[in-house]
DNA sequence: CCCTAGGGCTAGGGTTTT
DNA sequence: TAAAACCCTAGCCCTAGG
């Protein structure tokens, strides 16, 4: 090549993790698999701070610790791949999906994809404790738990599956339930939920069926 | 199919909060793609009105018709990525480049980015005219020259060629004439340039042949 | 408050590695 | 071939400074 004779080279020096970690690639160094602390970690971050939110996640110090090898993009692709496996529900495995999920208890077997169980509390919020994937090593302080917010659940369903023409409650049901353990009234939180959502504006109704989401509407 | 049934979607509307934008991209809402209307009234707009005027160039009759989608700082964006676009190579054609490189005629690739005026200061400018590409969409009035400075040039052909040990000056002479068209005299100036840089500390020499170039040395 | 420059972020398509 | 890990970049956001 043309590097025998000498020349010049680029001095790398990184201020972005996301670069880092490809220096490491050229170093030589091997892809970095994930740990089961690190898929604690973030599936806990995302329960917390939401689907998107990488960086906050990253800078959050219940998480940092664990995922200080990784870069927001990291994450955003990590969600990716837990998000196939659990949901390898492509467009039209959607509908086999939403018939068939009904009557189906939550299982915590094969699935990677974590199953933060949560527990309704008020009108409004939803108490979300994470899931242990391995309790040893997750250093969350005492039996914390996060908060979130059942509107925030439903958007990720509908945002999640993408049907055109929307969503309707059964297959909302059916993601948040595939995705988190719900309670046994979940179906009546979540018809609750949709009626004050669409009442308030934040949910718009289509035709009697379909309805939009304008978040603060 | 499915979406028959009815459901949720969501809505794209605007709210004005910060919050609202990130959700807004969470909820699915499709980036705004730059026409190539938009792209060469962004164009003319610069041509016309200089670089950094992009309300100016919003404001103008002849490029609100096209532009009124878009924002003071959308235009800035794009700017930015066209420029990249036109400095830079995608990395994945780097290396592409580097191999075919050396018995090729200069060649027309994709690069959209069209000549805008830049303004030259000093000794370390050198007069270099990208090759030009799509004539048609670029509504420019003549052939107009771009200039750039040598430095950044260099620094692009050391990046682009990533050899592991450094690029000579042979090679990058080679990458430099063979992206844009030098005068007669570049080898020269080429030299003079290097050596100025080893002395200012933005290259460095290894081992009297190879250089590392650090970019804020 | 508006503007610009520039750093940063995310989503999604691609690519490389296993 | 597929999955996991990683890369690249368009478009958009955030902040500082004028």
């Amino acid at each position: 090549m043309f590097s025998g004779s000498g020349g010049f080279n680029i001095c790398k020096t990184y201020p972005c993790s996301q670069e880092s970690s490809s220096l490491l690639l050229l170093m030589g160094a091997p892809k970095q698999k994930w740990t089961s602390e690190e898929e604690a970690a973030l599936k806990a971050g995302v329960v917390k701070h939401g689907v998107g939110k990488w960086r906050t996640i990253l800078k959050d110090p219940e998480f940092s610790g664990v995922l200080y090898l990784r870069s927001n993009v990291d994450l955003k692709d990590k969600w990716r791949n837990l998000s196939v496996m659990a949901n390898g529900w492509s467009s039209r495995e959607k509908s086999r999906l939403a018939i068939r999920r009904v009557h189906q208890a939550p299982k915590h077997d094969e699935n990677p994809f974590a199953v933060p169980p949560f527990t309704p509390s008020d009108e409004d919020i939803v108490d979300v404790k994470p899931i242990q994937v391995s309790r040893e090593v997750v250093p969350f302080s005492g039996p914390k738990r996060s908060i979130v917010r059942l509107d925030n659940l439903i958007m990720e369903a509908i945002t999640t599956l993408k049907e055109t023409g929307g969503s309707n409650k059964t297959t909302i049901a059916a993601f948040i339930e595939d995705q988190y353990w719900a309670p046994p009234d979940f179906k009546r939180l979540l018809s609750a939920k949709l009626k004050y959502l669409t009442a308030c504006g934040k949910l718009i109704k289509v035709s009697h069926i379909h309805l939009l989401w304008t978040i603060f509407g």
